[in-house]
DNA sequence: CAAATTAGTTTAATCGTTTAAACTAATAAA
DNA sequence: TTTATTAGTTTAAACGATTAAACTAATTTG
């Protein structure tokens, strides 16, 4: 392995001491320095291909130009697109972005959190897992910068990027009603995150505020064990029976490829017999029968805000900035009004 | 922001050098030290919440424990499966991953490259756009630890984990001949990468030694500009006419989205008017109408070995491992045998 | 023309570790 | 008792950069 060239050989080679040519190779004193001497140094940096060691660079600025971001799994589209978008966000400012999945453990988490932290990332986008409050409250404490991104606590004062999830829920229900359906159920995970919950809420609110009715057996919350078959069986439970659902609500986009699997096993027809709306966006949706009504969550501007705001948390640790970006209902043939399906 | 403690500040509370906290932290030298000392070392380490800088500790024994992965694009269900893949197994060796998405695009690669390099990665799993061979040979040049994956190029000795696409495309073929389809058609991307030309060999291959009919016009290469319309327009070629063809092989899991997009607008009854062979397993193929035969790849194992592989050229630097791993035919209704399609 | 300023460069400390080598005191061997 | 050995610990250099401060020689100012 050939050694890779350092200011020190540099400097041997032009004659010049290494704090000359660090000055010259970052700009810095232009003033001061010899116009022949830079360029010297220059032009060897170039012939030797010197690239600079950012480990030292970093132990001496204690600056690593590297991004930590835990997202709960790098393999669910959701998060895959985001991470996307965060990397290309970052390479734009020049930073490196570290990814690790928490798979929504909260211990797993805690150990992801201390390895970036003892790689001296500059700071962290974290997709908290459920029960990390008290993780979150030390990295403040730390002073670490840190931005939430996707879910937040909203008893923590905290940078955060997240959807408006209350309006989103509220507005697919209000479509629903809109359209002319009256009997709306959802399924959706079961879990205190915050953004989850706020979906119950706003899909609660809009039902009210509608004066559609309101069934506790309408609102199914599922577990991650056994997601598909629980999914698969909660709609068998909502469209059979005397009074059986007329829409249906998935409350996210795992729930929503297990339920379309399970309308289409179940031989459901969307949506004269349902009407189906599904949370995020994905190429999977392209397949199904029907094209489908979802809540497009902006991801690019999801995944720039998280970055921009962690860069300026950098430059400002004190400032808190807190997102809430509204998700955009794409209405499809899903959700197509009743009237239209059964003229009179 | 509180100062994190340094080896300093346990040996100033214990009394002893920097040193010795060293090689107490380290488990070395352990025959040598008292057991006192040692116990009370720790004990301050822990109290105090040592987490040790990596980054001073990477300056000086220039291991970083970080590995670069180079894909073409993470957003990409392949790859992200992928890199949580190799994230865990990385993981399981203590090793932190940093990824980025070259876009199959050289310039990018190499500055990629470049960009891990600098951030001084132990070694690069690497995902090589076409058209990279001289970066590779320039890697191996420098001794960077590298190993190649999911893509390699023949004509260059270095270790890969990949598929052996030849024999995947070559069992599908086989698969659809033994079904009874005789006119098999195949899209592919218009690419030079050796693994995707090796699937069309496998295609072309397997139709000599199947007595099918190898027709030009029956192998489409796409590229990437409008390439979902540029398959749509291919099966609406290969469907039509006065022989069409009986049975499509999609070359990968993006031509595949594509295609299946295509064969529903264009409302093409699958197994019946045309037999379907997907690349890649995706979530997604569980909405198409029909259960979909697919090239299942062992993204488990390709994401397992990369890793193992690299940290085997650790160790041992000259060592060279190419892997070639089997994919695995997942049979379905939309390859159904023709004669119980159309019993006579 | 001496003193002050400026231009151009170097010195040396530092970041937080690791680690070979040196040192000291206690113990064992001769 | 002297010498050699061993145990336990420290010293100090090094990794590759950054950067305040010091230095020197040339130039300007009074």
């Amino acid at each position: 392995m050939q050694k890779k060239t350092s200011l020190k050989d540099i400097a041997q080679v032009v004659g010049v001491s290494t704090a000359l040519v660090s000055y010259v190779l970052n700009n810095k004193k232009e003033n001061r320095i010899s116009k022949e001497v830079a360029k010297r140094i220059r032009q060897v940096a170039k012939d030797l291909n010197y690239q600079p060691n950012q480990i030292a660079k970093s132990l001496k600025t204690s600056r690593t130009r590297t991004l930590g971001l835990i997202v709960a799994d790098i393999a669910n589209p959701f998060f895959a697109t985001l991470a996307r978008y965060i990397e290309d966000e970052a390479d734009k400012h020049n930073y490196t972005v570290i990814f690790a999945s928490s798979d929504e453990n909260p211990d797993k988490c805690q150990k992801l959190i201390t390895t970036l932290l003892n790689r001296q990332v500059d700071g962290l986008i974290l997709a908290p897992p459920a029960g990390v409050e008290s993780q979150v409250i030390d990295l403040q404490k730390k002073g670490i910068p840190l931005v939430l991104v996707d879910r937040y606590f909203p008893d923590i004062r905290t940078s955060y990027v997240a959807l408006n999830n209350f309006q989103a829920m509220y507005t697919a229900v209000g479509h629903l009603a809109k359209a002319g359906y009256r009997r709306v159920g959802m399924i959706t995970l079961d879990t205190d995150l915050f953004h989850i919950t706020e979906r119950t809420r706003g899909y609660l609110a809009a039902l009210q505020d509608n004066h559609l009715t309101t069934r506790r057996s309408w609102l199914k919350s599922i577990g991650p064990s056994n997601l598909p078959a629980d999914v698969a069986r909660t709609l068998q439970a909502f469209t059979t029976g005397p009074q059986p659902i007329e829409a249906v609500l998935f409350a996210s986009n795992v729930i929503a490829m297990a339920g379309l699997k399970a309308i289409k096993s179940l031989s459901v027809a969307v949506p004269n017999e349902l009407a189906v709306v599904c949370f995020d966006e994905t190429d999977a949706y392209g397949l199904f029968d029907t094209p489908l009504t979802y809540i497009r969550q902006p991801v690019q501007e999801l995944g720039q805000l998280a970055v921009s705001v962690l860069l300026d948390t950098l430059a400002i640790p004190s400032q808190i900035t807190q997102i809430n970006l509204d998700g955009q209902l794409i209405g499809q043939a899903s959700t197509q009004p009743v009237s239209i399906l059964l003229p009179d």
